[in-house]
Formats: structure tokens, sequence, C-alpha cells
DNA sequence: TTAAATATTGAATGAATATTCAATAAATAA
DNA sequence: TTATTTATTGAATATTCATTCAATATTTAA
């Protein structure tokens, strides 16, 4: 009981300063704005996280346990398939759903700051492997992709969802973004069926000498 | 004469607050500061950049200046060639000189700002649409590419591109990145061969459904 | 030379900053 | 119950913040 009211008004305050960062970008953001915003003192901010990094890196926790959210409903959906359907896998690995459940800002915002901050860099390397373990469990159902070397696939994978990501933020209309979006998803689908085709006509290539298993 | 004491004087501004945003992060970095650095009064930072967006604004422009020149040498070099050398285009594209140019940090906190500022999301995509312009007519001297889509072949090799900038940002070890380093290579490689190998043995396919040329 | 424009200075502003502290209230453990 | 730990409050701190202003110096134009 103690510990809960504890780690709810943590949770409370990071809320807090995720929903402030959001309206006004995280560099506008003070403890007695999130007081404020929450009705509390800004000294009770404090008593939880007595420093303003380590109210940063309870921002940070929180976006990154976001962001493996993303991941749940593809991966609750495809678990039941017996094989890797490319149309599906791709079309959640890009949808919408991402958008919603955090903001880009200040997901980039937090990202900056692994250049100065060693442990945010590697919290933010942890849930990036982390992605990639969780599409490559994915590839492994599949009989055909199993053959090859699935961790590097979603390495290829993983770095045109980013670079999309990264890149279409910079997107205003509409019609741009999603034209844009399907010619990325085209690329992913390009490195499945061109894997799938490898596997097929030679396996007897084995694994590419870039391999990233273990 | 007068105006170029201004224009100089700007400068000098615009490079002081670089240098401190590399040192000490964008976040940190002060008018008062910034005075200090260059040894003037703050009164004077402000008499040259009325307000501080205006003086971030100069920041990006001066990023993304420096971003541009990057190029420079791998245009150059290439230019000379009547076709284009995939292994010199990719080694160049993924060139250390990159980094040297300037700071992954202060260039990412600059970019966190296109979700809140509409002009600075439009001067990141207005460079990014430049550089994909740059490789696209690099590409269109080859022969071969020439057949095919090379505005679009130019996005695909960038969504690789900035991905693995995204990613290996993340990464400590020398091994580990240079291990990326070269699996984003091979794939940047891959998609510039298997186009060649398309043209060469379908060129009746013509161009992609996803053209990207005006 | 004189007048106007620009560059530079230094002092001053009030608001906002992160952080500290002592006091009180509430919950838990003995 | 009492003692102890935790939660909460509100006032206070020194510092830093962006910005303003009037005064002076320097450069340029007439």
């Amino acid at each position: 009981m103690k510990q809960s009211i504890r780690e709810e008004r943590k949770k409370e305050i990071v809320s807090g300063l995720y929903e402030l960062s959001r309206q006004e970008g995280l560099e506008n953001v003070s403890i007695a704005k999130i007081g404020k915003h929450l009705g509390m003192p800004p000294s009770l901010v404090m008593h939880y996280f007595p420093n303003k990094r380590l109210l940063i890196l309870g921002l940070i926790n929180h976006i990154l346990h976001q962001y493996q959210l993303i991941y749940k409903p593809i991966v609750s959906k495809l678990e039941k398939k017996p094989r890797v359907d490319p149309e599906l896998l791709v079309e959640r690995l890009f949808s919408r759903e991402w958008n919603l459940l955090f903001d880009d800002g200040v997901f980039f915002s937090c990202y900056a700051f692994i250049f100065r901050d060693q442990l945010i860099k590697k919290e933010y390397k942890k849930l990036h492997v982390k992605l990639r373990v969780t599409l490559k469990n994915l590839l492994d159902k599949d009989e055909v992709l199993v053959m090859g070397d699935t961790g590097l696939l979603a390495e290829k994978i993983f770095v045109v969802i980013e670079g999309a990501y990264y890149y279409l933020s910079m997107m205003d209309e509409a019609r741009e973004y999603d034209q844009k979006l399907e010619l990325f998803k085209d690329q992913v689908y390009e490195l499945i069926y061109a894997e799938i085709s490898r596997l097929q006509t030679g396996p007897e290539m084995g694994k590419s000498r870039y391999s990233t298993g273990g």
C-alpha cells in the first residue's frame, strides 16, 4: 500500500510532464508548470524526482514503454497464423496506431538526449534491439524465412521503418504522406519477397556474411 | 560594407550558439551564455536576433547548410565518372566525413522543433528533398539506371541512410557500429544492383507504379 | 563637416528557474 | 496507544532567464 501510492504519484507526475511536453514542447516545461498542471506544489514533484534529470528519465521510460505497446496487437495477431503474411505484417508495422499512442515530437526531443546521456542512450538502444528481436521471432515462424538469417532481415526491415518515420514527419500534405508511405511499404515487401525467393531458388547459399544472429 | 559586418556578426553568433550547443546541449544554452562565450553583452546578441526563436532559426539554417556540404565532395568526384560506381557511391554516402562536419546531437535537437514550428519543418523538408534530387541527378548519369525510376531509387536509398544514422547513433562500441554500418551499406548495394538487373533483364516493365518523378 | 544610421555597451527589469527547508498531515508499524 | 515513516504543504532561496532601454561609440551618407 505504502509503495503503491508512491508509484501512482510518480506515474501521475510523468504523465503530466508528457502532456505538457506534448502541448508546449519538452524544453518549455518546468517543475513549477507540472505542479500547477497537477494541482500540487513543485516541492512535491521534487519529492518524488529529486532532480530534473530523473524526471526526464521517468518520461523516457514512459515513452519507451508506450513505444513497445505498438507491437502488442501486431504480435498477437500474427502469432495465431501458421505463416507470416507479408501484407499483414507490413500493414501493421506501418500502422497509424503508431502515431496515436504517443507524440513524435516528445519522442524525438527525448531521443536528442542520447547524445549527452549514456544511460538514456542505453535505454533507447535496448528498446530498439528488443523491437528487432520481436520481429525476428515473428519471421522465425515462417517455414521459408526461418531457413535464412531472420535477424539480418529484421534489421533491414527496421532501418526502413525508422528512416521512413523520420522522413515522413516532415510531410504536411496527407496525399504526399500516403504516397511516400506506400513507397516504403513496398520497399519492405521487396526485402521479404527477395529473401523468400532467394531461399527457395538457392537455399544452398546459406546465411549472409553480415549475420547478426548471436 | 555596412551589410557585411552585420552578416559576419550574425554568423559569429550562430557559430557560438552551435559550439555551446555541442558542448552542453541546445536546451542549456542561453543568450547570456552566448554573449559570454563570444565576449559581447547579451544585448548585442539580441540586437541581431531580436528573439530566441530567430536565433534558433539561424542555427538551423547553419546546420542545414553544413549538412549540404557533406555531399559536395561526393558529387564532384562522381560527376567526373561516365558511370555510377556503386561501391564509390555507397562508400561516400556512408562516409565518416558526415560525422565530422556537424554534431548529431545538435542536429536532432533542432530536428525535434519540426513538430512545433512549421517554418522549421519546411526548411528541414526542403533540405531532405534537395539531397534526394542531388542523388537522383547522379543516378541519372548511369546509362542503365536512367532507364528506370531514379527518383524512386533515390528515395529508397535515402530512407536506408537516414534510418541507419538514426539507429547507429545508439551504438557505443566501434565494432558493433562498423558491423551494422556494413549491413546497411549492403542493403543499399542490393537496392542498386536489384534495379540494374531488373532493367537489364526486363526493361520493358518500365517505371515502377510508385514513381516520384515530377 | 554635419547628419543619420548602425554598432556596441552596461545597467536594469520582472518573471521564471530548479532546488531547499521547516512544518504539518496522514498512514503505517511497534 | 505511541513512535516512525511517508506524504504534502507553502514559503523562501539564489540564480538564471529573455528582454528592454538609454547612452555612447563608430561608421557611412550628404
